[in-house]
RNA sequence: GCGGUUGUGGCGAAGUUGGUUAACGCUCCGGAUUGUGGCUCCGGCAUCCGUGGGUUCGAGCCCCAUCAAUCGCCCCA
């Protein structure tokens, strides 16, 4: 048996519905933001995401998927999005667009070569925005609105937001230096990982797990403490702006991040439901105003966010909503071929007319297909054997009531629409079937 | 890269100190009811216990290896 690779999913029809359902709200709360979908490729040079994610980040140190293609050319499958839209945009040049800022989202696999776990695959998805071109500290406030939105639409509850700020370039470049001055002399009280996190990347120190409680660590400067006026003001900028929204925020001192184009605002979404396993994070963004020049684009701000779809799915678990049926409307038990003749001819009629329904090709006794009409959650059995098949009728089941008509097969159409109108008028919009319906 | 757990029919799951016909439940299929479902009853569905090797007169049960799944660490979405 041939099986799947490692790390990666089939999303089976059974659960597909949960994803085209998250899309949707995706799709709805980009709208109303006014951000539009950009689609690009999922694999791209390999140097793209080596001088955009950063070469001392872990994403690129161990876990990108890269190989050489038939024409030893270097490509990787990109473990993220913004490299991917930030090259886009400098290639085509929409850095000089006329409607500034440039508001795309993004929705689709991404590649990280992992041990896989609850809630962390190597192939999993992603759904990001970037808004691009404008410094004001009311975007990074207005993207985490954007976050948060999408999380109330799903009615994901307990989701916590956490905030800080790593500063512009001078403030990183002067906090790094302070950092490495403290730590140098304390550095044998750190763990392994933390050693060897300091002499290639010394920032993610900070968030290190294993050293958590140290005292080394909890004392050690923060990012907060360096900025410049200017990085300063435009920190308390973006708060102002959340406060004047009414979005709950906590700062976060020793919050990094794991990507080294981050400038300015990062920002991290946690929820604690159990259906997330280890997994708490289930969003994070921030500002990168540097990563297009250093791209070699032109100095052209930007701020960004990224969701994992696999934990939101995961997330929305703990809700434990139950699952909707997907019924049809009728299902034609044909008996006999020229029976089965004659249902494809009505079946193609009421479906040009929106009905939805289905019939037997097993071969199925006629108990054998009235169980498939239940299966399906048919609202109507139609039956047709040679005596309707003779005088040009077909007999019409309600599979609710119980109750079964004959009627002619011109009536066929417009009496079950008749019949689905009635029902849908008597529940008085309440039921599960009723908003397709109405 | 490191650590834990698990691996028996489509699914869930028994399987005693190794003893020879691998429980049971669900689903599915057929029949009772040769044209009317959901209940009931009857019957059917594992050349075989992840794979390879070993111990033994004999292994699903013991040993070794290997693969896979899963959870966690690191890190992240």
């Amino acid at each position: 048996m041939i099986t799947k690779i490692k790390g990666t999913q089939d999303i089976l029809p059974a659960e597909s519905r949960r994803w085209q359902d998250l899309e949707d709200v995706i799709f709805q709360v980009s709208r109303l933001y006014g951000f539009r979908e950009i689609r690009t490729p999922i694999f791209e040079a390999s140097e793209l995401f080596h001088r955009s994610v950063g070469d001392t980040s872990d994403i690129v140190k161990k876990e990108t998927y890269d190989f050489a293609d038939r024409g030893d050319r270097m490509v990787t499958l990109r473990p993220e999005g913004t490299a991917s839209v930030v090259r886009s945009v400098i290639e085509n040049k929409l850095y000089a667009e006329p409607s500034l800022p440039l508001k795309m989202y993004y929705v689709g696999p991404m590649f990280r070569y992992e041990r896989p776990q609850k809630g962390r695959q190597r192939q999993f998805h992603q759904f990001g925005a970037e808004a691009m071109g404008s410094y004001s500290p009311q975007v990074d406030a207005e993207m985490i609105a954007y976050a948060t939105t999408l999380l109330a639409a799903l009615r994901l509850p307990k989701v916590r937001v956490k905030i800080n700020s790593l500063g512009d370039t001078p403030s990183k470049a002067l906090y790094r230096d302070q950092l490495m001055a403290y730590l140098q002399p304390r550095i044998d009280g750190l763990c392994e990982d933390c050693r060897a996190r300091f002499l290639d990347n010394p920032l993610r120190v900070l968030d290190c797990k294993v050293d958590k409680e140290s005292p080394i660590l909890a004392e050690a400067p923060k990012p907060l403490d360096f900025l410049t006026p200017e990085a300063k003001a435009h920190f308390e900028a973006v708060l102002g702006h959340l406060r004047g929204m009414g979005l709950e925020v906590q700062i976060d001192k020793s919050l990094v991040r794991g990507l080294d184009y981050y400038t300015h605002t990062v920002f991290e979404l946690e929820a604690d439901l159990p259906t997330l396993g280890a997994q708490a994070t289930i969003g994070g963004g921030g500002r990168y105003n540097d990563l297009v020049e250093t791209l070699g684009g032109p100095s052209f701000p930007a701020v960004g966010f990224a969701f994992g779809m696999e934990r939101l799915l995961l997330a929305l678990e703990s809700l434990g909503e139950a699952e909707k049926p997907e019924p049809i409307h009728a299902f034609l038990i044909a008996l006999g071929e020229g029976a089965r003749t004659k249902a494809s001819e009505l079946l193609l009629r009421l479906r040009h007319g929106g009905l939805i329904c289905d019939t037997d090709f097993m071969d199925r006794p006629l108990k054998g297909q009235f169980k498939q009409a239940e299966r399906l959650g048919a609202r109507f059995c139609l039956i047709l054997g040679d005596d309707e098949l003779a005088k040009g009728v077909i007999n019409v089941k309600d599979t609710e009531t119980g109750v079964q008509e004959t009627v002619e097969w011109a009536q066929l159409y417009p009496y079950l629409v008749q019949k689905i109108r009635e029902h849908a008028h008597h529940c008085g919009g309440e039921c599960a079937d009723c908003s397709e319906d109405c």
